[in-house]
DNA sequence: ATCCCGAGGG
DNA sequence: CCCTCTGGAT
């Protein structure tokens, strides 16, 4: 193991490490308001962020406003958004969210997690997708993909995604817990995957603790 | 066959 | 904690 000290130094090489290897990571959804972030971070689970945007695409371009999708109904949202895969409930969601926008935030997306989470369809990453995308707040949900990576390189040891976000949010500087939370997430895609990851060309093996216990 | 940048319900 | 929802890519 490399002669790197303290855990927030080992972060700091890891985030140092990654940012140079991905160098966009970002959001890959893409939008025009933090609405319609709201919609395709409800409508990626489970799918990935190009045919995501393939069909919000279409959608946006008929509508892009909580009232305009509740006109469409369940039956129509459902069409359009079929090819996703878990469309029924992300129509009832996504139209039971619109609802409390209009009836309890005068149609506009609230900017804090605690509001985001009561809507229907929207857990903690979701939440943290659009307040850190759409309005600029410090935030590092775990996701499958983070959660994965961060116990295995050893940043994380607790067994829920809640703990490990305390644990992550207090070993990286608030100031980057939004781009960590990406360059995880490629890291976990790209190189660090569930299956058979990349140990060899991994930019962070060097601190890594599975690569040293495993020795990959 | 298996997995996917999830969330809700039992 | 475990299950289910779903189509598409690999």
């Amino acid at each position: 193991m490399a002669q790197i000290g303290s855990a927030e130094e080992v972060a700091q090489f890891i985030y140092d490490a990654l940012q140079e290897r991905f160098p966009d990571a970002q959001c890959e959804l893409v939008f025009n308001s933090p609405f319609e972030l709201l919609i395709a971070t409800i409508l990626s689970a489970q799918c990935t962020d190009d045919r995501v945007n393939l069909v919000t695409a279409s959608l946006f371009a008929e509508a892009n406003t909580p009232e305009s999708i509740l006109r469409l109904g369940q039956i129509a949202l459902e069409t359009k958004i079929r090819s996703l895969g878990l469309y029924h409930n992300k129509a009832k969601n996504i139209l039971a969210a619109c609802k409390e926008l209009v009836e309890n935030y005068y149609g506009q997306v609230p900017d804090d997690i605690e509001s985001l989470r009561r809507l229907p369809g929207v857990g903690r990453k979701t939440a943290n997708v659009v307040v850190s995308n759409a309005f600029g707040v410090p935030a590092i949900a775990v996701d499958t993909h983070v959660f994965r990576v961060a116990h295995r390189l050893g940043l994380a040891h607790e067994k829920t995604p809640e703990k490990v976000e305390q644990e992550l949010m207090q070993i990286f500087p608030r100031d980057r817990w939004s781009l960590i939370h990406h360059l995880l997430i490629f890291h976990g895609r790209r190189i660090c995957n569930a299956r058979k990851p990349a140990c060899v060309e991994c930019p962070v093996n060097q601190v890594c603790k599975m690569y040293f216990e495993d020795k990959r």
